[in-house]
DNA sequence: CTGAAAGCGCTAACAC
DNA sequence: GTGTTAGCGCTTTCAG
């Protein structure tokens, strides 16, 4: 395998010019550097960046960490990070924990042993222990809601405030009086809920409160959460009165759409339903799902600014606004005036067209 | 940044002990073992990867290309890569080109910088100096569809064939006689349609030729896939007679079902559909998208084994056959007898039920 | 502008 | 069992 020393042998120069040449400095003469540039290719060499990193001391790059990269939302932000850290010259490692505690844990070593120069961690588990060792390292990181922010760790703070308040609103507009919140967090995880999730369903408690008019129900669907969707959708029929739902989570709005057309209710006509995330499914569901959207462009682009400047300029970490927009499409319109006549007789109907196992 | 001197000095132990003990060669006294143990806690130390890789010469790494990982398909199989890799004692680096050849080229470069042991690279781009490189440098590397197949490079072999005529057999047997083929292809590439492709096309081709009954027509979604779909069904239903469509790909056959039920069909009694990839939005539109599913886990858990082989006992490169199958979901059914009549009852019914802008 | 040489932190013989 | 030491391939002063 060609080394440098090979290269700067057949260009007749010495291993200091070829390494000017490899780095771009401007210190070359161009008749020379032609030479190193032709060896360069006539050796196909590529610089071993062991030795690089070894030797410069510092490795340029950034590593992202995530749950589960098959989530659309987690891949689409590892995608733009490692574009955007690409565009400033540092590399990206990407690791997928798959919700083990162990594996955020080698993740992190890995990491730490590449001596990646800051990290954006956004998983459900998490360990005090791994936070530390970053800490003592003085690694800066980014996490996703995780409160605490210092010298050296910023935090993702994504309005889901707004974004929550935005959907009520917009239900309440339409003209809904009773609405139901279903909520959903991996069983994995049983530590805590997510503090994602809690916030969620903070702000829909904080945006329906002052709202005297509307009254609010509640619905908990653990586990899978497509499958705990259609199951909390028969649930919620039995137990609650509503003409509207928001879900904690796309996944979940989906399967109460299956679950509430199961039932033989009609989205929107019967029911109206709102998203929270802007799964790219949303799209693809009929009707579409309304759903709130957090810009994962937003998250990519201001995370590696702001670790860029905790690296480059030393920037204490601090807290990363992360706006929430809400994404109209059909899945919610004005609930029906009279309610439960009009909805027996659709599901009357739904019934004779479809015989037998829709 | 503590060094593995560092710790030597603290256990007071020679730098051959701890790296005896970090690497776990079993040749330490438990006792000498333990103090190497604690000194590295307290240092809080993490060997310098860079300077492990250099002295080693090899960097037990594997390298990841997909083009977007933010499709599913290649997410999943990114993640199962990485974690059948892991448990092998090795690590992966991740990248995503977005379809830039300059990216895959750039990710290439950076990964044999990394001394990477191998590579799996599954990207709609490609570029011949890029395979050269690889080729010199005598990285073992799995294609997708590529076809050569050499001492160095091996070739994942999905089996659309079977999953095609799988399809078709199963529209067949439903009772259709008329099927459209969907085609779409990126735009992005357009120096030739992706091989896999035109796999499938091919693979179409031959599984509708023997059966003298059907009669297949063809269309071409060039662009974006779902809204190449949704246009791409309305072309379709003003120039070809089908009851039944199959995708190359699930997106497009979302599309498709949008594009059909827009222009008043329904699915699957006015038209069957079924997909290609097992997309996991199959599950959620409405209904179900009947598709041919690829084992994403057969595909990492093969890639990885064979690439190993090919490293670690310089196996040759070969053929890996991927199986598919047809995953039954509700988009597909026997067609309507009169299927002209039928339609048109339909799209009168439909069009009192839902007045204006659906 | 170019060359010589001293590390970067770790591993792996090889001695003890 | 453990210590000594010569590299691994590159970068980067510092002379020239």
């Amino acid at each position: 395998m060609a080394k440098i020393d090979d290269v700067a042998k057949l260009a007749g120069v010495s291993t200091a010019t070829v390494s000017a040449v490899i780095n771009g400095q401007d210190i070359v003469k161009p008749k020379t550097r032609v030479k190193v540039l032709k060896a360069i290719q006539k050796l196909n060499y590529h610089p071993n960046l062991y030795a690089r990193g070894l030797a410069r001391g510092r490795s340029a790059m950034l590593g992202v960490i995530v749950s589960d990269i098959t989530n659309p939302f987690f891949a689409e932000i590892a995608q733009a990070v490692q574009t955007e850290a690409l565009v400033r010259g540092y590399q990206v490692l990407i690791s997928a924990t798959q919700f083990s505690v162990d594996r955020l844990s080698d993740a992190v070593r890995h990491m730490m042993g590449m001596r990646v120069d800051g990290l954006v961690i956004m998983t459900s588990e998490m360990e005090d222990s791994i936070a530390q060792s970053l800490r003592k390292r003085k690694i800066p990181a980014i996490f996703e809601d995780v409160g605490t922010v210092d010298e050296i760790t910023a935090n993702l703070r994504i309005d889901y405030e707004g974004g929550i308040s935005r959907a009520v609103n917009w239900l309440v507009e339409l003209g809904h009086e009773r609405i139901l919140f279903a909520e959903t967090h991996p069983e994995i995880v049983d530590r805590q809920k997510f503090l994602s999730h809690r916030l969620r369903a903070n702000a829909f408690r904080r945006a329906v409160h002052p709202l005297s008019n509307v009254h609010a129900s509640w619905i908990d669907c653990p586990g899978a959460a497509f499958r705990a969707g259609v199951e909390g959708a028969a649930e919620a029929l039995r137990k609650h009165d509503f003409t509207a739902a928001i879900a904690n989570a796309d996944p979940v709005a989906f399967g109460l759409l299956r679950g509430f057309r199961n039932a033989g209710k009609k989205i929107p006509q019967d029911i109206s339903l709102v998203g929270f995330d802007d799964n790219p499914a949303c799209e693809l569901t009929d009707p579409p799902l309304t759903s709130v959207s957090i810009s994962r462009q937003a998250i990519a682009v201001s995370a590696v600014e702001t670790l860029l400047k905790m690296i480059e300029n030393s920037a204490p970490g601090c807290e990363i606004h992360i706006p929430t927009e809400l994404v109209v499409r059909d899945s919610a319109a004005r609930p029906a005036q009279r309610m439960k006549r009009a909805v027996n007789q659709e599901t009357r109907r739904w019934r004779r067209e479809r015989p037998a196992g829709g």
